[in-house]
DNA sequence: GAGCTGACTTAGGGATGACATAGCCAGCAC
DNA sequence: GTGCTGGCTATGTCATCCCTAAGTCAGCTC
Protein backbone atom coordinates (compact mmCIF):
# COMPACT_ATOMS: atom_id res chain seq x y z
CA UNK A 1 0.00 0.00 0.00
CA UNK A 2 2.09 2.73 0.84
CA UNK A 3 5.50 1.49 -0.56
CA UNK A 4 6.77 2.92 -3.28
CA UNK A 5 8.96 0.71 -5.47
CA UNK A 6 9.43 2.76 -8.61
CA UNK A 7 12.95 4.88 -8.98
CA UNK A 8 13.37 8.51 -8.08
CA UNK A 9 13.71 10.68 -11.18
CA UNK A 10 16.16 13.59 -11.07
CA UNK A 11 17.35 16.50 -13.33
CA UNK A 12 15.56 16.52 -16.58
CA UNK A 13 13.94 12.67 -16.49
CA UNK A 14 11.47 14.32 -14.11
CA UNK A 15 8.66 14.33 -15.31
CA UNK A 16 8.03 11.37 -16.53
CA UNK A 17 5.75 12.27 -18.94
CA UNK A 18 7.66 14.49 -20.65
CA UNK A 19 10.41 11.42 -22.88
CA UNK A 20 10.32 8.31 -24.01
CA UNK A 21 12.95 5.47 -22.82
CA UNK A 22 14.67 5.75 -26.68
CA UNK A 23 18.28 3.94 -26.34
CA UNK A 24 17.20 1.84 -23.69
CA UNK A 25 19.84 -0.63 -23.33
CA UNK A 26 17.52 -3.13 -21.22
CA UNK A 27 15.69 -3.09 -24.88
CA UNK A 28 18.99 -3.47 -26.94
CA UNK A 29 20.36 -6.46 -24.71
CA UNK A 30 16.51 -8.09 -24.73
CA UNK A 31 17.29 -7.81 -29.16
CA UNK A 32 20.65 -9.88 -28.56
CA UNK A 33 18.86 -12.43 -26.10
CA UNK A 34 15.43 -12.50 -27.17
CA UNK A 35 14.45 -15.73 -26.16
CA UNK A 36 13.80 -17.97 -23.00
CA UNK A 37 16.21 -20.74 -25.28
CA UNK A 38 18.84 -17.87 -25.70
CA UNK A 39 18.87 -17.71 -21.88
CA UNK A 40 18.79 -21.41 -21.18
CA UNK A 41 21.86 -21.66 -23.70
CA UNK A 42 23.87 -19.21 -21.96
CA UNK A 43 23.43 -20.93 -18.03
CA UNK A 44 24.12 -24.23 -19.96
CA UNK A 45 27.25 -22.36 -20.76
CA UNK A 46 27.97 -21.13 -17.81
CA UNK A 47 27.93 -24.46 -16.79
CA UNK A 48 30.64 -25.74 -18.71
CA UNK A 49 28.95 -27.63 -21.34
CA UNK A 50 30.28 -27.00 -25.16
CA UNK A 51 28.89 -29.08 -27.46
CA UNK A 52 25.93 -28.93 -29.59
CA UNK A 53 24.13 -32.27 -28.94
CA UNK A 54 24.49 -31.38 -24.79
CA UNK A 55 23.09 -28.08 -24.99
CA UNK A 56 20.34 -29.66 -26.84
CA UNK A 57 20.01 -32.29 -24.42
CA UNK A 58 20.64 -30.19 -21.31
CA UNK A 59 18.65 -27.37 -21.92
CA UNK A 60 15.62 -29.36 -23.21
CA UNK A 61 15.80 -28.06 -26.56
CA UNK A 62 15.19 -29.31 -30.57
CA UNK A 63 18.45 -29.64 -32.60
CA UNK A 64 17.10 -27.15 -35.24
CA UNK A 65 16.48 -24.59 -32.07
CA UNK A 66 19.79 -25.72 -30.61
CA UNK A 67 20.98 -24.69 -34.29
CA UNK A 68 19.39 -21.24 -34.51
CA UNK A 69 20.53 -19.99 -30.91
CA UNK A 70 24.17 -21.12 -30.78
CA UNK A 71 24.18 -19.51 -34.49
CA UNK A 72 22.91 -15.81 -33.15
CA UNK A 73 24.74 -16.43 -30.11
CA UNK A 74 27.95 -16.66 -32.35
CA UNK A 75 27.22 -14.02 -34.60
CA UNK A 76 26.02 -11.38 -31.56
CA UNK A 77 29.68 -12.28 -29.88
CA UNK A 78 28.08 -14.34 -27.22
CA UNK A 79 30.23 -17.30 -27.44
CA UNK A 80 32.76 -18.70 -29.53
CA UNK A 81 33.26 -21.62 -31.79
CA UNK A 82 36.28 -23.31 -32.50
CA UNK A 83 37.55 -26.35 -33.80
CA UNK A 84 39.04 -28.87 -31.76
CA UNK A 85 40.33 -32.80 -32.03
CA UNK A 86 40.92 -35.06 -29.22
CA UNK A 87 43.85 -37.56 -30.11
CA UNK A 88 42.33 -40.42 -32.36
CA UNK A 89 39.00 -38.48 -32.99
CA UNK A 90 38.35 -36.20 -36.02
CA UNK A 91 37.51 -32.47 -35.67
CA UNK A 92 34.70 -31.00 -33.55
CA UNK A 93 33.36 -27.95 -32.75
CA UNK A 94 32.70 -26.36 -29.50
CA UNK A 95 31.33 -23.62 -28.26
CA UNK A 96 32.77 -21.21 -25.69
CA UNK A 97 31.35 -17.91 -23.64
CA UNK A 98 34.03 -14.64 -24.90
CA UNK A 99 34.20 -12.16 -22.59
CA UNK A 100 31.38 -10.53 -23.54
CA UNK A 101 28.89 -13.38 -22.90
CA UNK A 102 30.67 -14.30 -19.72
CA UNK A 103 29.60 -10.57 -18.21
CA UNK A 104 26.21 -11.27 -18.83
CA UNK A 105 26.85 -13.76 -15.49
CA UNK A 106 25.27 -11.21 -12.70
CA UNK A 107 21.86 -10.94 -15.02
CA UNK A 108 22.17 -14.94 -14.61
CA UNK A 109 22.39 -14.52 -11.30
CA UNK A 110 19.83 -12.01 -10.25
CA UNK A 111 16.99 -13.86 -12.28
CA UNK A 112 18.35 -17.26 -10.37
CA UNK A 113 18.45 -15.39 -7.29
CA UNK A 114 14.65 -14.09 -7.73
CA UNK A 115 13.60 -17.35 -8.94
CA UNK A 116 14.85 -19.06 -5.75
CA UNK A 117 13.10 -16.89 -3.52
CA UNK A 118 9.54 -16.46 -5.39
CA UNK A 119 9.46 -19.66 -7.43
CA UNK A 120 10.89 -22.71 -5.48
CA UNK A 121 9.59 -23.88 -2.36
CA UNK A 122 12.94 -24.98 -1.10
CA UNK A 123 14.92 -21.68 -2.08
CA UNK A 124 16.34 -23.26 -5.30
CA UNK A 125 18.35 -26.23 -6.16
CA UNK A 126 22.17 -24.56 -6.52
CA UNK A 127 23.82 -21.95 -5.06
CA UNK A 128 27.03 -19.60 -5.50
CA UNK A 129 29.85 -19.82 -3.22
CA UNK A 130 32.99 -17.95 -2.43
CA UNK A 131 35.54 -20.58 -3.03
CA UNK A 132 37.87 -18.62 -0.51
CA UNK A 133 35.19 -18.28 2.36
CA UNK A 134 32.53 -20.76 1.51
CA UNK A 135 30.01 -18.70 2.22
CA UNK A 136 26.87 -18.22 -0.28
CA UNK A 137 27.53 -15.22 -2.97
CA UNK A 138 24.42 -12.40 -3.54
CA UNK A 139 24.53 -9.61 -5.78
CA UNK A 140 25.00 -6.16 -4.17
CA UNK A 141 24.08 -2.52 -5.29
CA UNK A 142 26.94 -0.48 -4.14
CA UNK A 143 28.13 2.59 -5.59
CA UNK A 144 31.88 3.86 -6.61
CA UNK A 145 33.04 5.51 -3.43
CA UNK A 146 32.25 1.85 -2.01
CA UNK A 147 28.45 2.48 0.20
CA UNK A 148 26.22 -0.64 0.02
CA UNK A 149 23.20 1.28 -2.11
CA UNK A 150 19.38 0.32 -1.01
CA UNK A 151 16.59 0.64 -3.70
CA UNK A 152 14.96 3.59 -1.96
CA UNK A 153 18.39 5.34 -1.92
CA UNK A 154 19.00 4.95 -6.08
CA UNK A 155 18.67 7.95 -8.31
CA UNK A 156 17.89 7.59 -12.08
CA UNK A 157 19.89 10.31 -13.72
CA UNK A 158 20.94 11.39 -17.51
CA UNK A 159 24.51 9.97 -17.97
CA UNK A 160 27.22 12.35 -17.69
CA UNK A 161 29.55 12.74 -20.63
CA UNK A 162 32.79 10.61 -20.19
CA UNK A 163 35.30 12.75 -19.04
CA UNK B 1 41.76 -18.56 -25.73
CA UNK B 2 43.52 -18.93 -22.78
CA UNK B 3 40.35 -17.52 -20.60
CA UNK B 4 37.77 -19.92 -18.91
CA UNK B 5 34.63 -18.57 -18.10
CA UNK B 6 32.73 -21.34 -16.85
CA UNK B 7 31.89 -21.37 -13.05
CA UNK B 8 33.37 -24.46 -11.24
CA UNK B 9 30.78 -27.05 -9.93
CA UNK B 10 31.53 -28.51 -6.67
CA UNK B 11 30.28 -31.51 -5.12
CA UNK B 12 27.58 -33.78 -6.56
CA UNK B 13 27.51 -31.53 -9.54
CA UNK B 14 31.15 -32.90 -11.11
CA UNK B 15 31.19 -33.98 -13.32
CA UNK B 16 28.58 -32.00 -15.42
CA UNK B 17 27.23 -34.47 -17.55
CA UNK B 18 25.97 -36.79 -14.60
CA UNK B 19 22.91 -34.23 -13.94
CA UNK B 20 20.66 -31.97 -15.75
CA UNK B 21 19.32 -28.63 -14.88
CA UNK B 22 15.85 -29.55 -13.47
CA UNK B 23 14.38 -26.53 -11.19
CA UNK B 24 16.14 -24.37 -12.47
CA UNK B 25 15.10 -20.71 -11.17
CA UNK B 26 16.46 -18.96 -13.98
CA UNK B 27 13.88 -20.99 -16.33
CA UNK B 28 11.48 -20.46 -14.07
CA UNK B 29 12.18 -16.93 -13.82
CA UNK B 30 11.75 -16.86 -18.05
CA UNK B 31 8.64 -18.49 -17.48
CA UNK B 32 7.21 -15.60 -15.46
CA UNK B 33 8.83 -13.23 -17.71
CA UNK B 34 9.11 -14.99 -20.78
CA UNK B 35 8.84 -11.94 -23.40
CA UNK B 36 10.70 -8.72 -24.03
CA UNK B 37 7.03 -6.43 -23.66
CA UNK B 38 7.08 -8.21 -19.85
CA UNK B 39 10.37 -7.06 -19.06
CA UNK B 40 9.87 -3.69 -20.67
CA UNK B 41 6.76 -3.04 -18.86
CA UNK B 42 8.57 -3.88 -15.71
CA UNK B 43 11.06 -1.18 -16.48
CA UNK B 44 8.60 1.10 -16.96
CA UNK B 45 7.21 0.11 -13.92
CA UNK B 46 10.29 1.41 -12.52
CA UNK B 47 10.64 4.55 -13.98
CA UNK B 48 6.91 5.20 -12.61
CA UNK B 49 4.35 4.51 -15.26
CA UNK B 50 1.07 3.38 -13.53
CA UNK B 51 -1.56 3.50 -16.52
CA UNK B 52 -2.57 1.47 -19.13
CA UNK B 53 -1.87 3.87 -22.06
CA UNK B 54 1.07 5.20 -20.19
CA UNK B 55 2.35 1.34 -20.48
CA UNK B 56 1.77 1.09 -24.05
CA UNK B 57 2.91 4.37 -25.10
CA UNK B 58 6.34 4.38 -23.70
CA UNK B 59 7.33 0.93 -23.53
CA UNK B 60 6.09 1.26 -27.65
CA UNK B 61 3.51 -2.16 -28.31
CA UNK B 62 -0.17 -2.32 -28.98
CA UNK B 63 -2.98 -2.17 -26.50
CA UNK B 64 -3.65 -5.88 -27.24
CA UNK B 65 -0.02 -6.87 -25.55
CA UNK B 66 -0.49 -4.44 -23.04
CA UNK B 67 -3.43 -5.37 -22.21
CA UNK B 68 -2.43 -9.31 -21.88
CA UNK B 69 1.01 -8.63 -20.05
CA UNK B 70 -0.66 -6.62 -17.89
CA UNK B 71 -2.84 -9.02 -16.85
CA UNK B 72 0.09 -12.12 -16.89
CA UNK B 73 1.79 -9.47 -14.46
CA UNK B 74 -0.78 -9.20 -11.92
CA UNK B 75 -1.50 -12.75 -12.62
CA UNK B 76 1.92 -13.99 -11.21
CA UNK B 77 2.10 -11.19 -9.03
CA UNK B 78 4.77 -8.89 -9.37
CA UNK B 79 2.37 -5.76 -10.56
CA UNK B 80 -0.58 -4.58 -8.36
CA UNK B 81 -3.82 -3.46 -9.90
CA UNK B 82 -5.88 -1.23 -8.03
CA UNK B 83 -8.60 1.22 -8.62
CA UNK B 84 -8.24 4.96 -7.81
CA UNK B 85 -9.67 7.89 -8.33
CA UNK B 86 -9.27 11.85 -8.43
CA UNK B 87 -11.71 14.50 -7.64
CA UNK B 88 -13.64 14.82 -10.50
CA UNK B 89 -12.80 12.16 -11.85
CA UNK B 90 -14.26 8.89 -12.75
CA UNK B 91 -12.59 5.72 -10.96
CA UNK B 92 -9.38 4.41 -12.78
CA UNK B 93 -7.05 1.55 -12.68
CA UNK B 94 -3.55 1.86 -11.98
CA UNK B 95 -0.61 -0.73 -11.46
CA UNK B 96 2.06 -0.79 -9.03
CA UNK B 97 5.63 -3.17 -8.49
CA UNK B 98 4.74 -5.58 -5.85
CA UNK B 99 7.61 -6.44 -3.43
CA UNK B 100 7.79 -9.63 -5.93
CA UNK B 101 8.07 -7.62 -8.87
CA UNK B 102 10.22 -4.61 -6.97
CA UNK B 103 12.65 -7.33 -6.47
CA UNK B 104 13.23 -8.12 -10.04
CA UNK B 105 15.46 -4.55 -10.09
CA UNK B 106 18.97 -6.14 -9.92
CA UNK B 107 18.14 -8.43 -13.09
CA UNK B 108 16.92 -5.19 -15.13
CA UNK B 109 20.13 -3.38 -13.34
CA UNK B 110 22.09 -6.41 -14.56
CA UNK B 111 21.02 -6.31 -18.27
CA UNK B 112 21.34 -2.41 -18.48
CA UNK B 113 24.56 -2.47 -17.34
CA UNK B 114 25.65 -5.09 -19.64
CA UNK B 115 23.75 -3.24 -22.69
CA UNK B 116 25.32 0.26 -21.64
CA UNK B 117 28.83 -1.35 -22.01
CA UNK B 118 28.48 -4.17 -25.10
CA UNK B 119 25.60 -2.32 -27.37
CA UNK B 120 25.73 1.20 -26.38
CA UNK B 121 28.61 3.60 -28.05
CA UNK B 122 28.21 6.41 -25.46
CA UNK B 123 28.03 3.78 -22.50
CA UNK B 124 23.86 3.97 -22.11
CA UNK B 125 21.79 6.94 -21.91
CA UNK B 126 20.96 6.51 -17.99
CA UNK B 127 22.33 5.69 -15.35
CA UNK B 128 22.06 4.99 -11.50
CA UNK B 129 23.44 7.53 -8.40
CA UNK B 130 23.72 6.48 -4.91
CA UNK B 131 21.17 10.00 -3.47
CA UNK B 132 23.65 10.31 -0.71
CA UNK B 133 27.50 10.71 -2.49
CA UNK B 134 25.81 11.27 -6.29
CA UNK B 135 28.44 8.40 -7.40
CA UNK B 136 26.96 6.06 -9.89
CA UNK B 137 26.48 2.43 -8.48
CA UNK B 138 26.82 -1.01 -9.63
CA UNK B 139 26.44 -4.45 -8.89
CA UNK B 140 28.97 -6.56 -7.04
CA UNK B 141 29.16 -9.88 -6.28
CA UNK B 142 30.07 -10.33 -2.67
CA UNK B 143 29.54 -13.04 -0.13
CA UNK B 144 27.70 -13.50 3.39
CA UNK B 145 31.32 -12.51 5.08
CA UNK B 146 31.47 -9.28 2.79
CA UNK B 147 34.20 -10.17 0.81
CA UNK B 148 33.72 -9.16 -2.79
CA UNK B 149 33.64 -11.91 -5.27
CA UNK B 150 34.87 -12.20 -8.58
CA UNK B 151 33.51 -14.51 -11.20
CA UNK B 152 36.77 -16.44 -11.09
CA UNK B 153 36.25 -17.35 -7.53
CA UNK B 154 32.80 -18.59 -7.57
CA UNK B 155 31.85 -21.98 -7.32
CA UNK B 156 28.38 -23.61 -7.91
CA UNK B 157 27.54 -26.39 -5.56
CA UNK B 158 24.09 -27.88 -4.38
CA UNK B 159 21.96 -25.58 -1.53
CA UNK B 160 22.51 -26.58 2.04
CA UNK B 161 18.85 -27.58 3.68
CA UNK B 162 17.81 -24.15 5.25
CA UNK B 163 19.10 -24.86 9.07
C1' DG C 1 -28.05 13.39 -24.37
C1' DA C 2 -23.88 13.79 -27.38
C1' DG C 3 -19.22 13.74 -27.27
C1' DC C 4 -14.80 12.60 -25.25
C1' DT C 5 -11.42 9.97 -22.72
C1' DG C 6 -9.43 5.95 -20.55
C1' DA C 7 -9.26 1.24 -20.52
C1' DC C 8 -9.92 -2.12 -22.57
C1' DT C 9 -11.74 -6.33 -26.11
C1' DT C 10 -12.43 -8.44 -30.67
C1' DA C 11 -11.02 -9.85 -35.28
C1' DG C 12 -7.78 -10.89 -38.68
C1' DG C 13 -3.18 -11.52 -40.24
C1' DG C 14 2.08 -11.74 -40.57
C1' DA C 15 6.46 -13.05 -38.38
C1' DT C 16 8.81 -15.79 -35.21
C1' DG C 17 9.57 -19.77 -32.16
C1' DA C 18 8.95 -24.25 -31.25
C1' DC C 19 8.29 -29.13 -32.32
C1' DA C 20 9.00 -33.85 -34.69
C1' DT C 21 10.84 -36.39 -38.31
C1' DA C 22 14.04 -37.11 -41.60
C1' DG C 23 18.19 -36.53 -44.16
C1' DC C 24 23.18 -35.18 -44.98
C1' DC C 25 28.13 -35.32 -44.46
C1' DA C 26 32.74 -36.20 -42.41
C1' DG C 27 35.68 -39.19 -40.46
C1' DC C 28 37.04 -42.78 -37.46
C1' DA C 29 36.26 -48.26 -36.44
C1' DC C 30 36.02 -52.44 -38.59
C1' DG D 1 33.52 -50.06 -48.14
C1' DT D 2 29.93 -50.31 -44.36
C1' DG D 3 28.42 -48.71 -40.26
C1' DC D 4 28.29 -45.46 -36.49
C1' DT D 5 28.54 -41.03 -34.30
C1' DG D 6 28.58 -36.00 -33.99
C1' DG D 7 26.99 -32.02 -35.84
C1' DC D 8 24.29 -30.25 -38.10
C1' DT D 9 20.21 -28.96 -42.27
C1' DA D 10 15.53 -29.51 -44.44
C1' DT D 11 10.65 -29.93 -44.24
C1' DG D 12 6.21 -29.26 -42.51
C1' DT D 13 3.17 -28.01 -38.89
C1' DC D 14 1.42 -25.79 -34.82
C1' DA D 15 1.56 -22.19 -31.21
C1' DT D 16 2.77 -17.69 -29.73
C1' DC D 17 3.87 -12.83 -30.30
C1' DC D 18 2.86 -8.83 -32.18
C1' DC D 19 0.62 -5.77 -35.32
C1' DT D 20 -3.45 -2.76 -37.20
C1' DA D 21 -8.10 -1.53 -37.20
C1' DA D 22 -12.20 -1.38 -35.16
C1' DG D 23 -15.58 -1.81 -31.46
C1' DT D 24 -17.20 -1.54 -26.49
C1' DC D 25 -18.38 0.58 -22.26
C1' DA D 26 -18.43 3.72 -18.26
C1' DG D 27 -18.58 8.00 -16.62
C1' DC D 28 -17.35 12.59 -16.83
C1' DT D 29 -18.10 17.42 -19.57
C1' DC D 30 -21.03 20.34 -22.03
Amino acid sequence: MGIEHALHMTGSLEPRGAWTAERCTIAKALEVIPTRSAFLILREAFYGTTRFDDFAARVGISEPVTAARLRELVDNGLLHREDYREPGQRTRQRYRLTEKGAELLPALVALMHWGDRWLDDRGGPVELRHRGCGEPVGLELRCAAGHAVGSEELDLARRRPAS
